[in-house]
RNA sequence: GGGAGCAUAGCUCAGCUGGGAGAGCAUCUGCCUUACAAGCAGAGGGUCACAGGUUCGAGCCCUGUUGUUCCCACCA
């Protein structure tokens, strides 16, 4: 790319024409591709694959740009810099979509077969993966294509393989019947990460057992009847003395006519209720922890559909028994008789009414209380025992907790390290198995013959203990989370031992929001330190939620959310970009609004109009700093400029982006265009000039350069047609801090200069007098600024709607018929003729003398104060001091005034 | 039941290791001043939730209270 000129730019930036053209040529010349530079310590992210359910939504949008102003400040600074793109085949929710899509065709799973729907599965892959990436394109980002990876490609699918198997065969992956949650409507097991718990009303039902032994009746509650029929014991705890004569009695279970013990256990709790609660060991955790140390019965009174067991189901479990192949803890099943085929509610209606005919029910009372539910389709979790995958957590928890102790990894936002820590301490074992079909089939095969389980990285031909060749694969899939946990590191090649993994393993920062901290992060981190031994980045930035106006969740169903490109097609990318950063903090949500992105879009018209001046004024020519004499506004620019740097490139470094954005557009908007391109407008015109557009020029490409990785592309744009640039902005150096470039105290004296513009505005407004009326103004100079103010007139002249400036010595007396104002550096009159009110006059000054006074008290109070002298940093009291002579002039100078227009007065 | 966040201008939010409170939007006034009306120059508007404490000094640190949001937890 060879920049040149500038060429005709329109009065407003209009990002629709340049977008699109400008990531064509950045992705076309290479620009993403990261390289491998030994020697040199990488910049690496990997990108949180997306799900390929839909479209990007803002929340998408946040956590790229935020990567993606990383990224492009690391590739800035020089850092060899990989941002790793990629989509995750998300099973569960992915095959949910799917199966409503054929729902609409009148088609079921079953229907189409696992092969008909992996075939639609990988169509929509093809699509949604397809459309994900061109909205990633249109955001702007900078991530590596030719690095795009897909959760299920080969690469990847190979790791998990691979991990599955080593885990297993380091004992870390057992398979057995234990209690998962089951969602009745995904119709599969979830791990407990993904049930979701909603506060729903509910019904305490009081029930009476008859003691079998006693004749008594024994009273516990249950907010579940349904599952009575599941009971194979009653529990008590042993200490409570209300029940010590039950010890080894029998409760005969209404409605069965069953007898089930009475069981002595630490789980039942003297302090609630009764005291006595029943088990159900096949259909809540609590109870099966209980069935497993007292050897109590299973006994499953669901279907996995959500249905009561009848004589079918029972006839199929106990054909399971009678041949052998039962495993530990499989569940019996009890023929609900009457109830069977009821759905549970029905059954529970049915239950209650026959208890409560029966005379064993003794009171229904109502509570609010915690249920769980699926969190892809909110449908009540049924706890079951089932037969499943699972990975033993414990030994893996260790390393991952440890890493992020010693401080390997760190999470910023601080706080959510406690979040973290918490979960990772208390992990129970990871049910990894999915009734699904669209996922990584897990890697175990069933011998028909010996019913030898073989987990294995290809598919065995033959059993290696029976020698039978009847293998069938396991039906299911890997919970999806099992995948992305690899992410770090399957996207980079491994298992193989490629260059890229090498080089940019592990990588540097993850960006992630906090709602997936357990389910993703957490992963990544003990997978990472399993397979490649260390924690797979240093940081993890965690960012909050895009919430709606109100500050309600963005959600299909509110129908609240709001799509990314339609806010680009209206305001560009850049707009939408910066407004999603700037003034958010981490870890925090942030409300969107259009308000938010209009005035990015604001601001991107700034930059473009400031650019343009800039340009104008220029007029092809590349002026350089060097050799030039600076005018004092030059000075105090670059003094800011110097400021401005050294700020911004700290937030980046501290990931605080929000603040980076603020510094930048208050730089930008408050300094640069506000005063330095005002004040330049004197200098062009006269002898100052080419040192002028060198800085002005000199401080406009730092401007873009900072401003580039929040607003790529009008950057871009502006970059290219500045004179004397060369390649992509993307590809350029970020800017430094340069000593040589800071004028403090022609700084200083700028902004008094600054401050009598002010005043002198200020004062213009109050009296109403149009920026078309110049006034004369005349001014007098306070001891130590005669210079600054003699210098300052053509800046007063034009900044400030002077026709004229003339400067009056100290002892001279005030012209009359004026109004004036007094600054640190000068006092200033205009005569107004007629506007002129000596009475408001005597009036505002006074006003102003009495704040003056205040503020001066307040200071001697401070300083007579021997705490504060004594104990405040020197240079504060100093600064106090400082500031207090300065008042006391003030009011000596308003004092004055107001006596002289007193005099006049009179 | 534990833990965390938030509470600052009318609204949405910043505020770095404590040293006289800021922005955007909204409101009001005056301006098409030759980069920009998507703009310019001004103005008004805050007991920084409440109560204590530490400190010479607290929006910031500590304790408690209230309100609010979220996370975790096997309260049958």
């Amino acid at each position: 790319m060879d920049n040149k000129g500038a060429p005709e730019m329109a009065k407003n930036y209009n990002p629709q024409e340049l977008e699109g053209e400008i990531y064509r040529e950045w992705e076309e010349s290479g620009a993403f591709t990261a390289h491998r530079v030994e020697g040199k310590k990488p910049f690496t992210i990997v990108m949180p694959p997306p799900n390929i359910t839909g479209q990007l939504h803002m929340g998408h949008a946040m956590d790229g740009v935020l990567q993606d102003s990383l990224t492009r400040y690391h590739r800035m600074k020089g850092d060899p810099t990989l941002w790793l793109p990629g989509t995750d085949h998300a099973s569960i929710a992915t095959e949910v979509k799917i199966v409503a899509a054929m729902a609409k065709e009148g088609l079921t799973k079953q229907d189409v077969g696992r092969e008909g729907f992996l075939e639609r599965a990988w169509a929509w892959k093809k699509e949604y993966g397809g459309r994900i990436v061109r909205q990633t394109r249109r955001m702007g980002n900078s991530c590596d294509w030719s690095r795009e990876r897909f959760t299920m490609d080969e690469g990847c699918s190979k790791a998990v393989t691979e991990v599955f198997n080593r885990l297993f065969e380091k004992g870390l992956i057992y398979r057995g019947n234990r209690m998962i949650n089951w969602c009745p409507c995904c119709k599969t097991s979830i791990s407990d990460a993904e049930v979701e718990y909603e506060e729903q009303e509910g019904r305490f039902w009081h029930l009476l057992y008859p003691v079998k032994e006693t004749g008594e009746m024994l009273e516990l509650a249950t907010t579940r009847p349904e599952t009575m029929l599941g009971d194979t014991a009653v529990a008590i705890n042993p200490e409570d003395e209300r029940y010590r004569h039950l010890h080894g009695c029998h409760v005969m279970l209404p409605l069965t006519n069953r007898e089930i013990p009475i069981v002595c256990d630490e789980h039942a709790d003297m302090e609630k209720g009764t005291g006595v609660v029943k088990i159900t060991p096949a259909h809540d955790p609590n109870d099966f922890e209980v069935g497993l140390r007292h050897s109590l019965p299973i006994l499953r009174v669901f279907t996995y559909d959500g249905h009561m067991t009848g004589a079918a189901e029972k006839a199929e479990a106990d054909a399971l028994f009678e041949s052998g192949k039962a495993t530990v803890n499989e569940p019996r099943v009890f023929d609900c008789g009457k109830y069977a085929g009821l759905t549970t509610m029905e059954a529970r209606k049915a239950i209650v009414e026959d208890l409560t005919a029966g005379g064993f029910l003794k009171s229904v009372e109502t509570i609010s209380h915690e249920v769980g539910t699926c969190y892809r389709c909110h449908t009540t979790i049924e706890p079951m025992v089932s037969k499943q995958w699972f990975v033993k957590m414990a030994p893996l928890a260790e390393p991952a907790i440890a890493c992020v102790k010693d401080g390997r990894t760190k999470f910023v936002p601080e706080r959510f390290t406690r979040n973290y820590l918490s979960w990772m301490e208390n992990i129970r074992d990871w049910c990894i198995s999915r009734q699904l079909w669209w996922g990584h089939r897990i890697p175990a095969w069933y011998c028909d013959d010996c019913g030898e389980t073989i987990v294995s990285r290809t598919a065995p031909a033959v059993c290696p203990k029976c020698g039978g060749t009847h293998l069938a694969q396991d039906e299911d899939v890997l919970d999806t989370w099992f995948s992305s946990a690899l992410w770090p590191f399957s996207t980079l090649g491994w298992p193989v031992d490629t260059e890229d993994l090498r080089y940019f393993y592990p990588t540097s920062v993850l960006v992630t929001g906090y709602d997936i901290i357990f389910f993703w992060v957490a992963r990544m981190i003990f997978s990472g330190c399993e397979q490649m031994g260390e924690p797979p980045f240093h940081t993890v930035l965690i960012h909050g939620l895009v919430r709606d106006t109100q500050g309600r969740k963005m959600s299909k169903s509110l129908g609240n959310g709001v799509d990314p490109l339609e806010v680009i097609d209206k305001y560009g990318a850049d707009a939408l970009r910066f407004s999603l950063v700037m003034g958010v903090s981490p870890g925090n949500d942030m409300r969107f609004s259009d308000d938010k992105v209009e005035s990015a879009r604001n601001f991107a018209n700034k930059i473009w109009n400031a650019s343009r001046f800039v340009l104008m004024n220029m007029d092809g020519a590349a002026e350089e700093l060097a050799g030039k004499t600076f005018s004092t506004p030059d000075k105090w620019i670059l003094t800011r400029l110097n400021e401005t740097v050294r700020q911004v490139t700290q937030h980046f470094e501290e990931y605080d982006l929000g603040l980076a954005a603020q510094k930048i557009y208050d730089f930008a908007w408050s300094e640069f265009c506000d005063w330095y391109i005002e004040l330049a407008k004197v200098s062009l015109a006269g002898e100052g000039r080419a040192a002028t557009l060198a800085v002005l020029r000199h401080t406009l490409i730092a401007l873009l350069k900072m401003l580039h990785p929040f607003m790529p592309f009008l950057t871009e744009a502006v970059y290219r047609s500045v004179p004397g640039t060369e390649g992509t902005i993307m590809l350029s150096s970020w800017p430094q801090a340069d000593d040589a470039l800071c004028f403090e105290q022609e700084a200083r004296q700028m902004e008094d200069v600054m401050d009598v513009i002010r005043a002198v505005r200020n004062l213009r407004a109050e009296m109403n007098v149009a920026v078309g009326r110049r006034a004369h103004l005349i001014v007098r100079a306070h001891e130590g600024h005669e210079q600054a103010m003699a210098e300052a007139g053509s800046f007063l002249m034009r900044l400030a709607w002077a026709s004229s400036v003339s400067l009056m010595e100290a002892g001279e007396a005030a012209p009359a018929g004026t109004v004036s104002c007094v600054c640190d550096a000068a006092e200033v009159y205009i005569p107004l003729g007629d506007l002129v009110d000596i009475d408001k006059e005597i009036a505002r000054l006074t006003k102003e003398a009495d704040g003056t006074a205040r503020e001066i008290e307040r200071a001697e109070a401070k300083l007579a104060n021997p705490g504060f002298t004594g104990k405040a940093p020197a240079q504060l009291v100093a600064k106090e001091r400082e500031k207090l002579e300065a008042n006391r002039l003030k009011l000596q100078n308003l004092g004055a005034r107001i006596e002289e227009l007193g005099k006049m007065k009179a």
